[in-house]
DNA sequence: TATGAATGAGCGTTCATTCAT
DNA sequence: AATGAATGAACGCTCATTCAT
C-alpha cells in the first residue's frame, strides 16, 4: 500500500510556502525552487498539488476573499444600530492586519501586471469584492438614514464606495509601510470619530 | 561629424513610451522590444538612454515624486485658510488623476515585487513622500487649531496620516477599477463635507 | 504467507496495455502512468515487472519477432511450390495486419529515434530479420528455378530483397494510413498477379 | 546600423543544423542546445527564426514535399510513352536518396508519435502526396491501357496505390538499413523487370 | 550615434524512477 | 506484493543585455 497522506494538508503546507516566499520576494521573484524549497519538499511535488505557479496566487485569493465574505455574512447578521455595524465593518477589515499584510502586496503586484491580473481574473475578483461591499454599507446607511439614525443629506451610494476606497487605503499603508500600530490605531480613531460626526451632523438640531 | 542630438529629448520619448508599455502591460510583462517598439526606435538604443530596465521606473518615479513635491511647495506658499489649504492639497492630489493613473499601477506592482522595491529604494521614496505630504498636513492642522478654525480634539498627526492613507486609497481605486467619474465626484464631495464637518464641529456653539 | 501471483500473467497484462497505450499515443507520448492506468495497476507495480519504459518495446518486439520467426519456420515446412510459397509468406505477412498495426508504428518511431534503436538494439533486430525473410524468399525462388517454376533471369537475392521492401511498404502504409481493406486487397491481388507475370514469364514460350 | 544578416541563409543554416541533428539522434534526442551547436550559434538564435521545436521538422518537410511535388510537375510534362513515365517516377522517387535518408526517419519517427503527427498535420500532409502520386500513376496507367501500350486488365488504382507503397517500402528501407547502393541498383532492376513484364503481358499474344 | 542580431543564464514544467508504507 | 507520493534531472523557451557594424 503507498504512502498515505493527507492531500488537503500538504495542499495547505504548500500555500502556506508559497504565502511566506511571495510576501518575502514578491510573485515575480519567487521561484518555484523557493517555494519548493520553503515547503519543505521537491520541485515536482508542487506540480502534484497545483497545475501552475499561477495557480498558487489564485488560490490564495480564493480563500482571502472568501474569507471576507464569511466576515461579510456575520456582519449582515448583526442587530447592532446602522452607525455601529458600518464602524464594525471597518473594524473588522482592518482586525487580520497580518493575513492582509500578506495578500495585499500579492494583490497589488498583480494587479498591476496586466497580463496576471487577467489570467488571473483578478480584477474582477476585487471589483465583486469592493461592489459587496459598497452595497453592504450603502444598504446600511440608507437604513440609518430611514431610521433618521444617520444624516440624510448623505448620498448613501457615494458615501459607501468613498468608504471602501479609504478602508483599502489605510489597510494598504498599514501594511506596505511600517506603520506603527499605536499610531494606526489613533488614525482609526480620527476616521471613526470623523465618520460619527458627519453620521450625526444636523441630527441635534 | 557627429550627428547631432538633442539627448533630452530623447530620453523623455522613451521615458514617454516606457511609461504607455508599462501602463498597457505592467513592468514585468513590459519587454525591453516592446519599449523600444512604442519609442520608434531600436533596442540598442535604450541602452544609451538608460543602463537597464530598472533605470525607467526609477527615473519615472524621480519624475513623478518631483512633480508632486512642487506641487507641494506651491500649496505651502497659498495664503487659504487652513481648511482649504488641506482640501486643495487633496483636490491636488486627484487632479493629475491621468498621469496618477498611469504611475500608480506600477508604483503597486514594484512595491509588491520586493526584490525591485529594494533595488528602486521605491519604499523609502514612496514612504518619504508619504512623510512629506503627512507632515504639511499636520502643520496646516496645527495652523488651524491655533487660528481656531479647526476642532482642537483632533490629533493633527494622526489625522493627517490618515487623511494621506484616504487619499492614496481613492486615487488608487480610481485609476484602477473603471470608477465614473462623475461618482467619484460625488464621492470626493462626501469626503469633503465629512472632513469640513469633522473640522468645524464644535467650533459651532 | 505471500499472495500468490501468477507473475506471467501479470507481465501479458501490463505489455498488452503498454501496446494498446503506444499505439494510442506513439512510444514518446505515452507516459507510464497512461500504461499503468491503462492496465489498471499502480505506476510502481509496472516497476516490479519491467525494470524501465525500455524494457517495454523490448519485449513487445521479442514477442513480435518471435511471432515472425515461428510463422517462418511453418512456412518453410511448407510443401507446396515455390511460388505459393512465396506468395503464401506474403499473404502471412499480411494476415495479422492488427498486430502489425500496432507493433509498426511503433518500430518506426523507435528506428527513427536514434539512441532508442541503439540501446534496444531494434535495428539489428529488425535486420535479422529482414535477413532471414530475404534468405528464405531467396532460396525458395532458387528452389523453384532449379524446378523450372520460377524463371530463371530473376536475381533470386535481389528479388527476394525487394520482396521483403514491398511487403513493408505495403504493410506499413496499410496500417499508418486509413486504407479501405476492400482496396487493399485489390492492391495485393495487382501485386500478386504482377509477381506471378515474373515469375512464369519466359517459362511459357 | 546593425549587423547585415542575410536571413533567408541564415534560416536555411538551422534548418540544415537541424537536418544534421536530427539524422544523428532523432527528433526527440535531439536537444535545441544540440541544434544550437550543430548550427555553431547560440539557442536563443534558433528562436530568431523558429518559434518552436516543432517548427523546425515542419519546415523541413514543407522544403521536402515541395520539392517532390516539383519533381511531379515535371514528370507531368514528359512526353514518354506511358510505361517509361511511371519508371521514371519510380527512379526519381529514388533519385535523391541522400535528403531521403535523412527526412523519412525524421517522418517516421514523427508519424509514430500521433501528438506530433497531430500538431503537424504530417498525416494529411504525407497523405496528401501519396494521393496525389497515386492519382498520377493511376492517370498514366490508363493512359497506356487506352494506347494499348499497358495491359488493360490491370486495375489502375490499385496498381498505382501498389506502386506507391513498393516504393515507399524500398525507400524506406535503402536508408533505414544500410543496403548497399550496389545491391539496392539490383533490386531496382527486378522491380522494373516485373513491372515491364506485367504492363506489357497479353499485349503481345 | 543607432541598430537589431546574437546570446545564454535562468525559469517553469515534465515525467521516469524510487521507496516508504 | 502493490502502490502512488515524492523527487530532481532535464528540456524548451524567454528576454535583458551586448556589441559588431
Amino acid at each position: 500500500m503507498p504512502k498515505i497522506v493527507d492531500k488537503a494538508a500538504k495542499r495547505r503546507e504548500i500555500l502556506e510556502a508559497a504565502i511566506a516566499t511571495f510576501a518575502q520576494k514578491g510573485y515575480h521573484a519567487a521561484k518555484m525552487a523557493d517555494i519548493a524549497v520553503a515547503a519543505g519538499m521537491g520541485k515536482g511535488t508542487l506540480y502534484e498539488y497545483f497545475p501552475t505557479k499561477e495557480a498558487l496566487p489564485k488560490e490564495i485569493f480564493d480563500l482571502f476573499f472568501a474569507g471576507l465574505d464569511a466576515q461579510l455574512v456575520t456582519l449582515k447578521r448583526s442587530e447592532l444600530p446602522p452607525i455601529e455595524i458600518i464602524l464594525q465593518g471597518i473594524q473588522l477589515s482592518f482586525a487580520d492586519k497580518d493575513e492582509f499584510a500578506v495578500v495585499n502586496p500579492l494583490i497589488m503586484e498583480l494587479l498591476g501586471s496586466k497580463a496576471l491580473d487577467e489570467s488571473l481574473g483578478l480584477s474582477r475578483y476585487f471589483e465583486g469584492w469592493l461592489e459587496r461591499l459598497s452595497q453592504f454599507f450603502a444598504d446600511t446607511i440608507r437604513a440609518g438614514q430611514e431610521a433618521r439614525q444617520i444624516n440624510s443629506t448623505i448620498h448613501a451610494d457615494a458615501f459607501a464606495r468613498m468608504l471602501v476606497s479609504v478602508i483599502d487605503g489605510m489597510g494598504l499603508h498599514y501594511c506596505m509601510f511600517q506603520v506603527d500600530p499605536a499610531f494606526f490605531q489613533l488614525q482609526y480613531q480620527e476616521l471613526e470619530t470623523m465618520i460619527r460626526h458627519r453620521f450625526l451632523a444636523g441630527n441635534m438640531p
